[in-house]
DNA sequence: TTACCTGCAAACAGTTTGCAGGCCG
DNA sequence: CGGCCTGCAAACTGTTTGCAGGTAA
């Protein structure tokens, strides 16, 4: 499976004719390795206990190219803030998202997998990726109001 | 079917204690009116083509009481801004889109719904709603390969 | 009358951009 | 060596909030 992505964006680089500065690698390489959904302020943070001179706009840069090379997706959850997915072909999940505390659970079904290949067959589609979120109350949030 | 939403709305505001005043009915007459999935920038600019002494704020503080009253919900696509979508009770759907003409089929499978509970049930969640996204080739794309 | 509302403008937070110098290729 | 990159800070954009004066109930 799955190339290595740091390779990945390293290839994507120099096909662009881009340059390949230590920055980007500390970057991404934080990026891949850390916990997934990471916001630019927690990736920001994390690299800079490595490298303090690194700047938040290189961060948004890095990341745009990330996404731009197709190894990275932006997504919103509720807070104010972009988080970034690594794409890594077989770490496909869904979401699970509890609207009090915004805990983010990832999930997968395999039954909902297939009925929605039937229900995309049954209009004809051949399908090529999905997304789902759920949204609820999560069982602490449940117990303890919020407000 | 459906109560009309603008009506649910007032009751929320009189069950709330709170004031049901000219701007709010025009803003929500407005988004209900208008297609779905409006920004808060064309609901403003529609709201002043009629009203011009309405102020952006008080469309935010409507949005949010709108989606504090269950009438409307916030969405992210993929522009910095949010929009909103009308709940209809009646309305719910999960998006069928072809990524090669960007045709989009609403679509509901009841099995998928009841699977979701279920899987929600097994973290310990309790859902209040959802969103379902399957990305893919209509059958007349694929006779006609785009790109 | 009394909260609640409103428009305005200032405040905010996240993100982008211009610039002068630096460095990869 | 030339063009892409970087950090910094200022600029932007979408959204929220404080305030002084209205207004629904």
């Amino acid at each position: 499976m799955t190339l290595n992505p740091i390779k990945a964006f390293s290839d994507y680089i120099a096909a662009q004719g881009l340059k390949n500065t230590p920055q980007r690698r500390l970057i991404v390489d934080v990026f891949f390795k850390s916990g997934k959904h990471a916001s630019t302020e927690e990736l920001y943070d994390q690299v800079r206990t490595i490298d303090s001179g690194v700047g938040q706009a290189t961060i948004y840069r890095t990341l745009r190219l990330l996404c731009e090379a197709n190894l990275a997706r932006e997504m919103h959850f509720g807070d104010g803030t972009a988080r970034y997915e690594p794409i890594a072909d077989d770490s496909h999940h869904d979401h699970l998202i509890c609207t009090a505390c915004g805990r983010n659970q990832e999930v997968v079904d395999v039954n909902i997998e297939r009925l929605q290949e039937e229900l995309a067959t049954r209009y004809g589609f051949v399908l090529t990726s999905h997304r789902m979120y759920l949204y609820g109350l999560c069982s602490s949030c449940r117990g303890t109001p919020a407000k």
